[in-house]
DNA sequence: CCGTAATAGTTGTATTTGTAACTAACAAGC
DNA sequence: GCTTGTTAGTTACAAATACAACTATTACGG
C-alpha cells in the first residue's frame, strides 16, 4: 500500500509555487521587454491603475509587499516617468502616488495583455474548473494555514 | 457597468503567486528554523528522499530548476552532510546523488510536517474543492499560457 | 585519431531581495 | 514645550538569484 505516500506533486505550497511560476512567466516577459519593469513594479502600477491615488503604505497593505519594495519600485517608476509623487501638506510623512499619463498608457497596454493573457491560461481549464480555482486561490492568500507554527504542542520546538 | 472591468483578484498569476506566498511562508520558516535550509535546499532534499539516486540534471528537470541553483544548493546540502555525491565511473561528468542519514532524517522530519501542514491549509478548503485545485494546478504547471507571445499577430511586436 | 560539438556541472558578476537600522514628521502625556 | 512613542518612507548591508562564461568529459564526423 502507498496510500501512507508522500507526494511532492500534492503538496500544495509546491504545487502553487510550480503553478506561479510557469503562469507568470511570459507575462513577466512582456512587461519587461516592452517597460523594462520588474514584478514588484508591475504591481506598483497596476494598483495605482485601477485604485486611482495611493500612498506607499496603501499599496503595501493590498498588496502584501514590504515597504523597503514599494519604496524602491516607486523610485525606479518614479526615475521612468510613469509615477508623480505629490507630498500631503496635511501630514509631511506621507505622498500620494499617482500615474503620469506615460504611466496610465503602460498600465492600460500593460491591462489589456493581461486580459488576453488571463484568457488564454483559462483555456487549459473549463469554466467550472477555473472558478473554483479562483475561490481556493482568494481563500489561501487570506489565510495561510491557520497558525500552524504556533499550534498546541508546539511543532517547531517538537521534535 | 463594471463587466469589462480589470480586476487584478481575478488576474490568475497575481493570485497564483499570493496564494503561493501566503501557503509557503510558515512552512519555509520551519525548514529555515530547523535546517538552515532555503527553499532550493529543501525542494532537492524532498527529490532526493522521494526518488532516491538522482543526478542534478534529473533533479533539474523535475523540479523545473536552473542548473546554477541546483548545483549551489548541493554544494550546501553536502557541506551540511545532507547529501553525498558519488561520481559514475562510467561517465565522469555526472555525479549521483543520495540522501546521507542525516539527511534522510532530516527528510522524513519534514515530510511528516509537510503532510500536517498540507492538511492545515486543506481545512480553509473543502475535499470537493481541494481536488479540482489540485488539479488545475498541475495542469497550469505543465501548461503556461500556450505560446502566448509567439502567437499570431505577435502581441509583443504589435505594439 | 583529431577537431568540433554536445553535455554535466561550476564559478563570476551584476541584479534583486530581505532585514535592520535609519531620518523625518506627527502624536500624546505630563 | 519637551521627552517618549508611533508612523511614513528611505538607505545600508548581507544574502540570494539570474545569466553568462567557464572547465571537464564524452560523443561524433571525417
Amino acid at each position: 500500500m502507498e496510500t501512507d505516500e508522500f507526494q511532492l506533486q500534492q503538496f500544495l505550497p509546491y504545487l502553487l509555487n510550480q503553478a506561479a511560476e510557469a503562469s507568470s512567466l511570459e507575462f513577466q516577459q512582456i512587461y519587461k521587454d516592452r517597460y523594462g519593469m520588474l514584478r514588484t513594479e508591475w504591481r506598483v502600477l497596476f494598483h495605482l491603475g485601477l485604485y486611482g491615488r495611493l500612498t506607499a503604505s496603501d499599496i503595501g497593505q493590498r498588496a502584501r509587499m514590504h515597504k523597503t519594495k514599494i519604496s524602491r519600485a516607486v523610485h525606479r517608476l518614479t526615475e521612468r516617468r510613469f509615477v508623480d509623487r505629490t507630498r500631503n501638506e496635511d501630514d509631511r510623512r506621507v505622498e500620494y502616488l499617482s500615474l503620469t499619463r506615460q504611466g496610465q498608457a503602460a498600465y492600460d497596454d500593460l491591462r489589456a495583455v493581461a486580459r488576453r493573457y488571463d484568457a488564454a491560461l483559462m483555456d487549459a481549464l473549463d469554466p467550472a474548473e477555473a472558478e473554483v480555482l479562483r475561490r481556493a486561490l482568494r481563500k489561501l492568500s487570506e489565510a495561510g494555514p491557520g497558525g500552524f507554527t504556533k499550534a498546541a504542542g508546539s511543532v517547531t520546538d517538537g521534535a
